[in-house]
DNA sequence: TATTGTTATACTCTATAACTATA
DNA sequence: TATAGTTATAGAGTATAACAATA
């Protein structure tokens, strides 16, 4: 029913940055998403947790949900199922026993050695198909990341 | 427990295109849901609806799902909460009667006419904060977006 | 037979906070 | 008393598909 009110003032949903960003995410985080689970059986926080064991070695939750954009509980949750499925061990810090110290088993070591691979030729995939924007689109998430938007 | 394993390639997450971009739409995402929220009463998927209400006039499921990056069955529960909150109305199309015609009311006219303006000053902050790497992120956005990756 | 829209259902993700063990 | 880690639980979000009504 059009109302007799003042017009409302124009708004482009599809120019509107948060929308944008969610949609290039949901469909960037689904394509890979897929990948992972298709390929590898695992999920994207488990992901997460095996390439910061793959890059850091010896690590605890303490450590990967400070630099991974995951709370605690999922990092335990990610970890408990990464060791049921014999890809991580855990033992515990002499040092100071509330620590854990986790790292890649051999099984986890040699699935990373498949799976990275892979993410970096999908990185590289992304750029060259975004060419000369793919710099750009750099620089901006880096501005919106770095300045906590 | 340190392997006697080929080392495993570099790979820095913290690089990685579709990380930071799934980083990035959390917390844009998450700042703007609470205040959907808290100030109106509406959630995400609700603010998309009346968005393209407000935008198009009058509208059917179909139309918005074809445009609002939503599924069916999103728009449709959506939509379901707005009427009970008497934001929007709808009414049968007569010339295919599987059709809804959905509008503002008066109330969500109303409704808009404060919640608009607030997201284009959210829209123009960004702007503003992120400053020349505002058109770069556009840009790298819109090469993402068009190129369906 | 196909399309529009709604809804039941199940599933997954996310968040809170209670809990154990250790410091 | 504070911290590390785990887990129970609840809530929100997401997906599938079955369904009624209409074309």
């Amino acid at each position: 029913m059009t109302t007799d009110m003042p017009p409302l003032p124009e708004f482009d949903l599809y120019g509107f940055t948060p929308y944008r960003l969610a949609v290039a995410a949901k469909r960037t985080s689904e394509e890979l998403a897929r990948q992972y689970r298709d390929r590898f059986g695992i999920s994207i926080p488990e992901w997460r947790v095996l390439v910061h064991l793959a890059h850091s070695g010896e690590v605890s939750v303490r450590d990967i949900e400070a630099r991974v954009a995951m709370e605690k509980y999922e990092v335990s949750r990610a970890a408990k199922r990464l060791r049921e499925e014999g890809l991580i061990e855990r033992r515990e810090n002499p040092a100071d026993r509330r620590l854990v110290i986790m790292s890649l088993t051999p099984k986890g070591h040699a699935m990373m050695a498949d799976l990275l691979p892979m993410a970096k030729a999908h990185q590289q995939d992304l750029e060259n198909r975004l060419g000369l924007a793919f710099r750009k689109l750099e620089v901006g998430l880096e501005a919106l990341l770095k300045d906590q938007i």
